[in-house]
DNA sequence: TAATAAAGTTAGACTAATCTAACAAATAAA
DNA sequence: TTTATTTGTTAGATTAGTCTAACTTTATTA
C-alpha cells in the first residue's frame, strides 16, 4: 500500500508528464510541484524505483511505470469523484473544492469510490470540466472541453482559458465571462465556425481562435 | 493542528473514559486501545499534556482537558456523520461503515462536515444507534437507544446488544433477533413494563431487563 | 571549447511516531 | 509488612519524510 505521500508523487509525475507533453520532467520541476526540496524528491524518487512505481537511473530521464501510471490515474479517479461530489451534492462552489479532495483522495477503500461513482451517476467531467478516469484507468484523450465543442443549443458554463495571455483575458471579460459564467450557444457558421452565444441575455459573436481556448463544462 | 494520530489518542481517551464511567484510565489500557505499546502512549501522553489536550502527570490520572474534550467529540462527530453517509447514501452494509469511517474522520475541513451534516438532514444517530454530537460538541447523556426506549406502535431495528452474556445471546436468538432485525413495539405494560413486540411477523412478550439490554436505531 | 550556470545528487541532521529493553512506582498478596 | 505482580516510565534505536550544505554532472553560452 501506498503512503499520502508517495501517492502525490506519482500525482505529479503524471500531470506534469502530461503537461508538457511527454517531454522530460525534472527532480527541480517535479520538487517546485509538490513543495519540497529538490533532495527531498531525489529521496523519493530512488524509493519509487525501489518499488518499480518509475523508471529512473541517476541523472537520466524520470518516467512512470505501468503500475506507477495506473496509481496515478487511480488517484485522479478518486480526486475527481470527489470533487464531484462537493460540488453537486453539498453545494461546495467551484473553487473550494480542490482543497478537500487532496485529502479526500487518500482515503483507501476501492468500495467507497466504486459506491460514489455510482452515487453520482457514473459522472464523466469533473466541476473543472477534467474527465474522470475509468476504474480501468481509461481517460479520455482530450483532457478539457472546450466551446468549440458545445453544440448548437446547448449550455455550459466557463471553467477555464486555455489561452492565458493579457489580450485573451480581456476579450473574455468584455463579452461578460468571467469563472462559472452560463454562455449558450445560439448558433455557428459552417463555413469559419464563428459562434453566436449568449451570456447575461446579451449575444456575442466569436471566432474559432476565441471558443477553442475557453474551457467549459456542460450545464443542464 | 492536530495529527490524525494524535487524535486518535483523543479519541480513545474519550472512549475509555466513557466506557468506563469516569474512572481511571491508565496508560496501558490506552496503548492497548490504539494497538501500541505503553511507551509509545506515555510519550504521547507527554506530547498532548504540552499542548494542553489532557491533564496529566507522571504515575497520575489522565484526564482530556476541555479543548481535549472538544477535539474529541468533534471526532466522534465526524466519524458518525461519515458513517451515517456510507449507510444511508452509499448503501454500505451496519458493518462495513467503521473502518473507511476510521479514515473519513481525519478529513481537515469544518465546511465539508457541516454540509455533510446538511445534506443527511441533520441525522441525530449513527447506523450503530450511537447518537451525533452537536456542532457545539453537545452529546446526549445516554449512549445508545435501548428497546425499552421505543414507544408503543414505533418500529426499530436491532444494532448491539449491551449484556453479551451466552445467555442473553442465547435469549435474543429464541425471539428471532439478529443484527438489524427489524421489531415493532405491540404494547408495554405499565405495571412492569412488559412488552409485546413483533418480529419476522411473529409476537413475543419481553422483560424490562430484556428490552434494556437490546440496543435499536428507530426506523421509519 | 572552456567557463559558467543550472540541474541533480549525496551526506548528515531533524521530527513524529513507533519499537525494545531496562528500570521505577504503585498495588496486591502472602 | 515484606515480596511479588502489575503498571508506568525512561533511554536509546528505527523509519518516513523532510531539511541544509556541499558536491557532481549536464547544459549553455561567450
Amino acid at each position: 500500500m501506498l503512503s499520502s505521500t508517495e501517492e502525490n508523487y506519482l500525482k505529479s509525475l503524471l500531470k506534469l508528464t502530461f503537461e508538457k507533453d511527454n517531454k522530460q520532467v525534472g527532480t527541480n520541476e517535479l520538487a517546485t510541484h509538490l513543495s519540497v526540496k529538490p533532495a527531498t524528491a531525489n529521496d523519493m524518487l530512488k524509493k519509487l524505483k525501489e518499488k518499480n512505481l518509475v523508471d529512473y537511473e541517476k541523472y537520466g530521464k524520470i518516467t512512470l511505470t505501468e503500475t506507477g501510471k495506473f496509481s496515478a490515474i487511480n488517484i485522479i479517479r478518486k480526486h475527481r469523484l470527489w470533487e464531484t461530489f462537493l460540488y453537486e451534492k453539498l453545494e461546495f462552489t467551484w473553487d473550494e473544492v480542490h482543497d478537500v479532495a487532496e485529502q479526500l483522495e487518500h482515503i483507501q477503500s476501492s468500495k467507497l469510490i466504486e459506491k460514489l461513482d455510482k452515487f453520482l451517476n457514473f459522472p464523466k467531467f469533473d466541476p473543472h470540466g477534467d474527465p474522470i478516469p475509468n476504474i480501468k484507468g481509461e481517460l479520455k484523450i482530450h483532457f478539457k472541453k472546450t466551446l468549440a465543442e458545445v453544440e448548437v443549443g446547448q449550455c455550459c458554463k466557463m471553467v477555464a482559458v486555455k489561452d492565458n495571455s493579457g489580450t485573451f483575458l480581456q476579450y473574455v471579460v468584455n463579452v461578460g465571462l468571467g469563472l462559472h459564467t452560463k454562455i449558450k450557444v445560439i448558433s455557428k457558421q459552417d463555413y469559419d465556425a464563428i459562434t453566436l452565444i449568449e451570456v447575461n441575455g446579451k449575444q456575442y459573436s466569436v471566432s474559432q481562435k476565441f471558443t477553442e481556448n475557453v474551457f467549459v463544462v456542460s450545464k443542464n
